[in-house]
DNA sequence: CGTCATCTTGAGGAGTGTCAATAACTGTGG
DNA sequence: CCACAGTTATTGACACTCCTCAAGATGACG
């Protein structure tokens, strides 16, 4: 068993189950490794795999016939890739999934997830929670895109890079490029960059990519505070129970 | 084992067990009625239990501050009402759920998920099975609002509309009141209300609560046609999915 | 018939997308 | 090392859509 597969026994998605039956659901896993900008499957593909990523970012994303790219998730080490269709026979992947610096993962067929999930109770338990979790990030996402303005979105969304990557607030760099960024916030990379100025507002500097957050305590002990919900809402506290049960990834843009 | 419990039987929850199993899960289930307005739970209430809908609507939606509230969804007979947070301990409900009018549910405790989860390989597919529809509802949702205008929000609701409870097209009545499906698609009174003349362009006709639709044809064999997608979107597939795996509801405002 | 909720219509404004021009950066090959 | 091409990013002008505020109209119901 090698070292991205011990490592991968500590993921959410092994939790509750024993050394043995860890060992033998990662048994039918096989390593893989992606370069820069390749892509693991693209959408229309036969949808034959589910993922779980060791290393790296992988974007998750549309195409529109204009060649515009809608990125609905940049996913990292520990997450897992599983598209919604995987539980129907002969479907194909519903968005396309591309390494956006070299990436590991382990590849799994499809049947490997449908037969475990009936077979260890603990398992499906895993993947409902990590499920739960992601529905949750989504309708979070939403409810921002719906009530806060764009400046507010970048703004809530560094605060969280910052904290999810483990970065020093007092400066740290854009871990992708801004195209990327607005991609995922839903936004022309133009008006992203109008928001830029605005961060100030929010204790926020921008430079090139060069990112200084000031008010970093707040951060820490806060969940997101933009929001206009009855209570506040959750975005962080979600992040947080990530990290504490899961390995911090390690960010290494050369790959 | 009373009527509700028996029809519950054929829900798509409950697919691929045993008759003896199923009664085995239902047993512990509670059959509770609500009036019209009447609520399930609030946000903020502890989170005790998971929910099948048997018959009639319920509203899910948050307030903001300002007291308006955000329909994510009007559910229907074979649904059900899992909060994210239910596999958590000490948990409290992150929305509010709503009966429209009167309605029949089955009432399970939490635990009465978890432990069967684990228990029953194919009740926790099953599960997945449901949230991954779902999951795929909201992100076809997320897309159409950011790409769609106000009136093919409109025009596209319309058509499911019909789709799912199986209206005549050529003339019905909206189901519930103009101001909880603005909601519901996340716009204002005011935007909706501006897009009923101009429906017109996709063939539907609207007076009052009675509409109409005419290319009633092109509904039934195609997919929603006015997303931008790359490949045409799922929408419609997805509710026709449901249609078949599922009992079809009975719409009566009346209770 | 009056009251309340629901719905429609109008005018004005804020915010983001679009188009276009330009600047900065990246990588390649001579 | 530089020239060049292609990508990424910034900035400006403008248009469009939807939200907000406000005033009526319609409908439900006691």
């Amino acid at each position: 068993m090698n070292n991205y597969k011990q490592n991968a026994k500590s993921f959410p998605i092994f939790k509750n189950l024993s050394e043995y039956e860890k060992s033998t659901l990662l048994k039918d896993g096989q390593i893989r490794h992606f370069e820069k900008k390749e892509s693991l499957f693209r959408h229309g593909d036969p949808l034959l795999n589910f993922y779980i990523i060791c290393s790296g970012n992988i974007q998750i994303f549309r195409s529109n016939s204009n060649g515009d790219e809608k990125t609905s998730e940049i996913l990292m080490s520990t997450d897992v890739i599983c598209d919604n269709k995987i539980y129907e026979f002969d479907s194909t992947y519903q968005y396309n999934a591309t390494a956006i610096y070299n990436a590991t993962v382990i590849e799994f067929p499809k049947i490997w997830l449908r037969e475990n999930i009936k077979k260890y109770g603990n398992f499906a338990l895993n993947l409902l929670i990590i499920n739960s979790h992601h529905m949750q990030m989504a309708e979070i996402a939403t409810e921002h895109r719906m009530t806060m303005s764009a400046t507010q979105i970048v703004a809530c969304f560094l605060q969280e890079l910052c904290l999810i990557y483990n970065f020093d607030p007092r400066g740290f760099e854009l871990p992708y490029s801004k195209k990327l960024i607005a991609s995922r916030l839903g936004m022309q990379l133009e008006s992203f960059s109008r928001t830029l100025p605005q961060l100030l507002e929010y204790g926020i500097t921008i430079a090139g990519h060069c990112v200084t957050i000031d008010n970093y305590n707040t951060i820490e002990q806060n969940v997101c505070n933009h929001c206009s919900v009855e209570e506040n809402c959750l975005m962080r506290k979600n992040f947080k129970q990530k990290l504490v049960t899961s390995q911090r990834p390690n960010y290494n843009p050369e790959g």
